[in-house]
DNA sequence: ATTAGCACTCTCGGGCATAGAGTGCTAAAG
DNA sequence: CTTTAGCACTCTATGCCCGAGAGTGCTAAT
């Protein structure tokens, strides 16, 4: 990486910001003139060419102004951007939203998925928050009518799970209650393998509960299965290098398959809570996502649950307001989950 | 409506059809070449004529072939298309499907969002299968750590509900289990009204959970809070006319605004579980529609608990595939919900 | 090291001519 | 009265040219 002049970098800078409002190539004489700097279209012209050189900088054609490379918005994001926070006034509202909905995780998370595509002019993803292992807690079988009964089962991390299942005999409630209060016995604090040990040792219709229990933890164990809950979609589609389409169709297509979303959750399962992880233009390894850019953090407490947020947008994005609601969202999401989970 | 003869509606079904594949005005000369119709040209033109007169079809120009217009498909569909069954195979594949999935709901939904997405080559849309009105059927409290607890409220329907609470002093889950038996015996079977009238009759505690139940009974009856499962969005934003972009974002805008999803629903609201209705270009009343059509039903048990499920695409739209879709997996919808509910 | 000046390159938009597609009409044929 | 062949007409799409404008890179002077 090479060395920029202090006002190579101010330039480097300047581009960036402008680029990102506007959306236009950005020229020496119109930087010059706006932001009255003290010195020459030339000089800046000259400055350009070195950014140029060293990958900042790219011109659409010849006589075009400057737009950031990939390699820019880097170090823009990397050595440029200070620690920017969300102004005190929009914390204040943010909490105070977070607050009415507290005790609704589902709500938290359409809450958090609103506020970030809001803050971000970008789309936004939430995954619930669990814990790295399912563990069973609880479990209740509701008789629905003959062999018909519904298994609601609650994991440690307070996560609710429910299946039908058929029973083998007509079973009314004050039958099945017995047996959900025995199993709850056996069960208590087993994780997915020990639920699945312990079956064997069940009467036949206790097993056919438990394995429906095993099936279910085994499930809630894979994070590509977390409901993801996304939102600001349209935000995405109303920037311009958004207009020919197909690129909104890829980062669409992104987003709706399955596996694809995995691969963005597992970018972030490695890291730390707090931090904020910034992914411009897919770093190589996601076709789909190379004119797109990829905020996340991880939130939670960690031993007990945690889960991701992030927004992703084109490249052209306000990374400093991105950045901030990231990291206010995911700090306000991680004490609720303390709050509520070791309160 | 004026009349047209035999061979004005074949050439209108062909025109459509036509059109429907190749999303290119339709020219009188290829047709009666791809065709070998046995008449002239220029006698599909007399008829092209006749039908641009009776404002079945249009010109985007002079020298272009025809176009259907709103009236046009509507004819189409209401009078050439006649009942369309999926191929057996394809029914017996997505039987198959919701056989393994049987026993959970939300596996349905993403199922028949899925089906209906790729039968249709358009977005689809599920909504869950609720009963007209919460009635509560058992809750239950578990202890998460000190003053936290998880309310987890299991309605009539089956549906599931829950929500963390805080309560006045901590209490553990041997002494939450009583109270939570005891509430079940004094709601079993209210509706929200009915909860409301019963809280005043209780002891304080019971009556902070019995509060909190009403609330959730209150959201599961607004239609418009009910979870919604989509599927292929991005098959819309690969049909041509979505390619400006500014037809897609109104779209997709609909589609995240809750409100305007609540008119999807109530749409459909009114009809008979099993029909099948078609909305060609908004007729009229919703401006963020006027290029697309819905084919939606109802799907469930009436009494029990149903749903709405259906595909929102381009005007230009396979109807004949995407209706008996719609049909089909209403149906297979429509038995699980009665084998499960009350089978 | 900076800057003024200038030649150079490239895009964008309008104007214009041409080719092609598809129609509507007319008059003749069945 | 219906169908059809033929043809004139209209409109779009495409390619081309040209000039205006924007913005640069380079050079020479400060």
């Amino acid at each position: 990486m090479q060395k920029l002049t202090e006002r190579q970098e101010f330039l480097l800078g300047l581009i960036v910001r402008e680029y990102v409002e506007s959306a236009q190539p950005i020229a020496s004489k119109n930087l010059v003139d706006k932001f009255h700097l003290d010195f020459s279209s030339a000089t800046t012209r000259n400055d350009m060419l070195t950014l140029t050189e060293a990958g900042y900088l790219r011109q659409p054609h010849t006589s075009a102004g400057r737009v950031p490379t990939e390699d820019g918005y880097r170090y823009f994001v990397q050595r440029l951007l200070g620690e920017t926070e969300l102004p005190a006034a929009e914390k204040r509202t943010i909490s105070h939203q977070f607050f009415q909905a507290r005790g609704d995780i589902d709500q938290w998370m359409r809450l958090a998925a609103a506020i970030l595509a809001h803050h971000s002019s970008a789309a936004s993803l939430v995954t619930a928050p669990m814990a790295e292992k399912a563990v069973f807690r609880q479990l209740q079988l509701i008789s629905i009518k003959g062999r018909q009964a519904l298994l609601v089962l609650v994991l440690q991390d307070g996560k609710v799970q429910q299946q039908f299942i058929s029973l083998d005999e007509p079973l009314d409630q004050e039958e099945l209650s017995p047996i959900a209060n025995q199993i709850n016995q056996q069960l208590n604090g087993s994780d997915a393998a020990a639920v699945e040990g312990l079956m064997d040792t069940m009467l036949p219709l206790a097993r056919t509960v438990a394995s429906v229990v095993a099936d279910l933890m085994h499930r809630a164990d894979f994070v590509a299965t977390a409901v993801i809950v996304h939102d600001g979609l349209t935000n995405m589609f109303k920037a311009p290098e958004f207009s020919d389409s197909s690129l909104a169709t890829r980062t669409l297509h992104m987003l709706e398959e399955q596996n694809l979303l995995g691969e963005f959750l597992s970018r972030a399962l490695g890291s730390e809570v707090g931090g904020v992880q910034v992914v411009i233009g897919g770093e190589g390894d996601w076709e789909d996502l190379r004119d797109c850019s990829i905020v996340i953090a991880r939130y939670g407490a960690p031993g007990l649950a945690t889960g991701t947020l992030g927004v992703i947008g084109p490249m052209r994005m306000a990374y400093g307001k991105t950045i901030s609601a990231v990291r206010y969202v995911s700090s306000v999401m991680s004490d609720l989950v303390s709050d509520t989970l070791s309160g």
